[in-house]
DNA sequence: GGCCCGCCTGAGAGCCGCCTGAGAAGCTGA
DNA sequence: TCAGCTTCTCAGGCGGCTCTCAGGCGGGCC
């Protein structure tokens, strides 16, 4: 089993390393963001862990490049943020197991175990919400069949609400996600571009929660 | 000219690619049997490197599917059993070439340029979006049947993004495989050349998508 | 029914990504 | 060596996208 381990500090890299062949594994190291995108690009790896924060280009760039081409090679995500960002972020982006830093070595390996034997049969998902379809892949959006063109902050914003259809997101964990931005932006940002989804798809699918903020509508009628 | 190397142990892989980009080619790389027959299938290729010990699905029974399906594109295999199986196994395959591990790379290069002066014999393919039809044997392109004169990289271009239509390409991935340029390389460049490729094709062919990069449009109009 | 506050929306400013023309550098063949 | 072509670089400009702001609507509480 061949793994590419994407962690810039040294000394966890090493450790690791040396846990993970001893436990049979043939184990790759990159320390930098790029590095690793290159190197799992190469492909011939049944599994990359991955460290969230890296040198030039983060863990979630990364694993959204990979899947946007395609390559659904297991990822196995690490951070050391357990607050700022929790596990939906990478997840969102892709990955398909999720450890905080610290982390018990054992408890990575049970993890990577598991992935491994799931494999990486995953085909390319499309996430659908009653008339609407929405493809990670290629970014694009369909209404009743129909393409549907939205502006990157659009699509977005429509992809978070899908995955997490009939729950209430509120405008902070919006703004938070899709914005990236820091709490004190003006939650109307949020209104606006749920205005503009009402508009280009349909007015129904996502419904205000007065008070608490929107929630995505997965029975939508359809209807206009 | 374009490799496509199938190989699962990836140090040999990163060597040999290492090595075959310094000698001029532009090589993608898969590590296991169902990634390297898909990306097989794919085309684009001048030529395949193929293990036969592959996970998944053996070389062999890659070369088998090709040929079945028409493909004739060049093969060199490599295997590491040099007695259990023998030269005539990987030929009767369909491969066109065989070498034995441990081999010298210079005798690879060797080998594999008398491949590609040969090319494959016959190329059935003809790839086809809307009103522009593109042969990648005769490198010919045309519209509305008439001929077009592209450049080499221009060619290039076309051809990657008309072997994926209707998926989003970033313009890094471009970089990386029409121009096997590395990520720094400025993406103006691909921008150049989207746009001398829509003034020699049609202006709607080719979809930018904000953002994230650009689209073969498939069902093209053909008006204009 | 009246008031407050949260949500909706139209208009517009600023920014950034993309497009394009011009030209330098490199390559090829005569 | 030179001409012609291709490839690539650069800078300027345009336009779409993002975000801000203010005014209006309406739901819910008193």
């Amino acid at each position: 089993m061949r793994l590419l381990l994407v962690e810039d500090e040294a000394r966890l890299a090493h450790a690791l390393q040396r846990g993970l062949r001893a436990d049979g594994f043939a184990v790759d190291v990159a320390g930098d963001g790029p590095g690793g995108l290159a190197r799992a690009r190469e492909g011939g790896y049944d599994a990359i862990i991955l460290d969230v924060m890296l040198p030039g280009l983060s863990g979630y760039r990364i694993v959204r490049s990979l899947r946007q081409e395609q390559n659904w090679v297991p990822v196995l995500m690490l951070s050391a943020k357990d607050g700022e960002h929790d596990q939906a972020d990478g997840l969102d982006c892709g990955a398909d197991d999720y450890l905080t830093k610290p982390f018990s070595y054992v408890v990575l390996v049970a993890r990577l175990r598991a992935l491994l034997r799931r494999g990486a049969p995953r085909r390319p998902v499309v996430l659908t919400a009653g008339p609407v379809t929405l493809d990670p892949g290629s970014r694009a959006v369909t209404y009743a069949g129909a393409p549907v063109e939205l502006t990157g902050r659009e699509f977005d914003l429509l992809e978070y609400l899908m995955r997490r259809p009939d729950t209430v997101l509120t405008k902070t964990e919006l703004l938070d996600h899709v914005w990236d931005a820091s709490p004190q932006t003006d939650p109307n940002l949020v209104e606006v571009y749920v205005g503009y989804l009402r508009r280009k798809l349909d007015r129904s699918l996502i419904a205000t929660v007065r008070g608490s903020g929107y929630r995505l509508v997965s029975a939508a009628s359809g209807g206009v």
